[in-house]
DNA sequence: ACCTGAACACCGTTCAAGT
DNA sequence: ACCTGAACACCGTTCAAGT
């Protein structure tokens, strides 16, 4: 009667993220009948709705249409929909992970290509961004820091700045990835990128230059950036006062 | 018939953030009679509940009883709930910018204590992060980044990268405090934040040293953090990245 | 152990009707 | 112009009942 998986749910509006770690214990997947639900199965096909229709557009009801069973089912798998969207968002960081490159020559470089794979997955799916929780506790933001803080301690920063400047590295990845990535898809289909950056540098333009010297300036370069680059740019900034406050000790 | 508040509102699940600039066209909220109701009002009342019970807890039934009213009146000063959550996160804002010291020796300490600024407020208000859009369209984040890009532009950085520098320091204030603030706010009564890094170190510990080298290493680290002092980490690798970028000009 | 589907409690939003 | 409140459409979640 009890299902297993709010066995150990914290009280309250959302829920431990401890909770969230559990994954079916039984028989593999594929031991079970054939069709046999699973955690895996449902969050597959939550990243495919999510993917499809955003976080609004993901319901209970119609991801238990898309794997032919009643709503009831899913919650003996998944504690809740929090719960199912966080788990999504991990898998889609998994992906970006096993394509981020593994090998680098020196630790800033590195750190330059893993961020730039995780941005680069988040922006295939945008609903996701928001939800690569820090500090982690799902198996691949615990990849993810770990490798962070794996190739930071290449760098001959001092060892008790390791942890702070790990999490830093990390909370700009998620954390801006999620600025830049999420108004974009709430654009809906009638108001493209392009037209809602062009009614918005028309307002700057119109703006009062004495109240908004830069704005007012600067609104041509808001109608053909690239979000990418603001992204490196940031980036780049981050991983040079890296550089600066790792001098004293350069790499071995 | 035709509410106002949504007479040039865009079709799809979310709200075009120009249509969210309108306020109330009429005479001043004083002007009407005793009691009317007004954007400004029920924006203030919003904060408020959403400081008291978090979004989830914001409901149109709820501040309706706040306000002496029924739910389908506050329609007619706000197109709707996502609306009102933004409008609400920019009145934060706007309390954050009227705190920031505006005076500074330099460029680098005026953006240090800008950003510090906000973050704190921020930090009183954890629902607000996620919800300060960028590009900026409201008023306190278009004052917000206007005030970053002026004091970029005292930093001797050639014109062509302000924008993008800016931005970059932009999203980086908001987004790193929305990925600092956010998952404590989900913390409810019964878990402390103490407790939660404790457990999550617990299971940091626990990983196995050969897939999770640094993490196993730094558990300790995450149990006596200070989540200002990693805000403040990572804003000052990038501030001084900018002076590293900036430096061939140095400031007048 | 795992699934079913009806039912509960709720919420955002609309709208005809009022003043 | 602005407010009222009932009603609509929907959704997360639960749970007694099945296999």
């Amino acid at each position: 009667m009890v299902p297993r998986s709010i066995s150990n749910m914290e009280r309250g509006t959302r829920v431990c993220q401890n909770a969230v770690m559990q994954r079916t214990r039984g028989r593999a997947p594929t031991g079970g009948r054939a069709g046999a639900l699973s955690q895996e199965l449902i969050v597959d096909a939550a990243v495919e709705l999510l993917d499809e229709r955003g976080e609004r557009g993901l319901t209970f009801r119609l991801l238990a249409k898309h794997l032919h069973t009643g709503p009831g089912a899913l919650y003996w798998h998944v504690t809740n929909k929090d719960v199912l969207v966080t788990l999504a968002a991990d898998q889609v960081l998994g992906r970006a992970l096993a394509a981020a490159p593994r090998s680098a020559e020196d630790a800033g470089s590195g750190l330059r290509a893993l961020a730039i794979a995780v941005f680069d997955a988040l922006d295939r799916h945008p609903w996701a961004a928001p939800h690569v929780n820090a500090p982690p506790t799902l198996e691949n933001g615990l990849r993810l820091l770990d490798r962070i803080g794996t190739l930071v301690a290449r760098t001959g920063l001092p060892a008790e700045r390791h942890f702070t400047v790990s999490t830093a590295i990390s909370y700009y990845i998620t954390g801006v990835s999620a600025q830049i990535i999420v108004p974009c898809a709430t654009l809906d289909a009638t108001t493209s990128r392009d037209a809602f950056l062009d009614q918005t540098a028309a307002r700057w333009e119109e703006l009062d230059p004495a109240d908004y010297p830069f704005l007012t300036s600067t609104a041509k370069d808001l109608r053909d950036h690239a979000d990418r680059d603001q992204f490196i740019t940031g980036l780049d900034m981050l991983l040079d006062g890296l550089n600066t406050t790792a001098d004293p000790r350069p790499p071995a």
